[in-house]
DNA sequence: GCCAACGTTGGC
DNA sequence: GCCAACGTTGGC
């Protein structure tokens, strides 16, 4: 069998929620505009078929709100090149991008989000990267022991 | 809106 | 290569 990584990508409602991707063309999306060294890292090693669990940052309450998969491997970020865009990189070259995206669709919303307050509260998760103090990465891993015990949660 | 934690930049 | 200043993230 095949072995699946799993990761965890954060992202704010207010400017693309999980409805957003359930509503894009082919549930699909391009995660563009990650302008961190070690996020972008993490999404270079990313395989199609990776599953992603969807969090909510910076949303009421804060949580995992369900689950999205790679469809395609890292590739250059186009917003890099776009002045007008808010990600825009001076310092990046076309012949030399410095920012990648992955494309990831929409598997599922769960019908209980599972907030960042109860996740620290269990003791399976206490070594999440999520919940390590002051912890910002957008892209992060999540291992298989806590991919499952969060798909069991969120049967609950 | 505040601010702690973190990452990046740039002067030296 | 150090580190102060600055910008960003994201919970609260």
């Amino acid at each position: 069998m095949v072995s699946r990584h799993y990761w965890l990508m954060k992202s704010e409602p207010s400017t693309f929620s999980i409805d957003d991707l359930a509503r894009s063309p082919g549930q699909t999306t391009s995660w563009d505009g990650v302008r961190n060294y070690q996020a972008r890292n993490f999404m270079r090693t990313m395989a199609v078929g990776d599953q992603v669990l969807f969090y909510h940052s910076n949303a009421d309450p804060p949580a995992v709100v369900g689950i999205a998969e790679v469809v395609r491997i890292a590739y250059p970020d186009s917003t890099q090149f776009d002045k007008k865009d808010k990600h825009y990189d001076p310092n990046s070259k076309p012949s030399e991008p410095k920012w990648d995206m992955v494309d990831i669709k929409y598997v599922r919303a769960f019908s209980n989000p599972l907030a960042l307050d109860d996740l620290r509260r269990d003791p399976k998760l206490k070594a999440m990267v999520l919940l390590k103090k002051g912890s910002r990465l957008s892209v992060q891993p999540v291992t298989l022991g806590e991919w499952q015990h969060i798909l069991h949660l969120a049967k609950h």
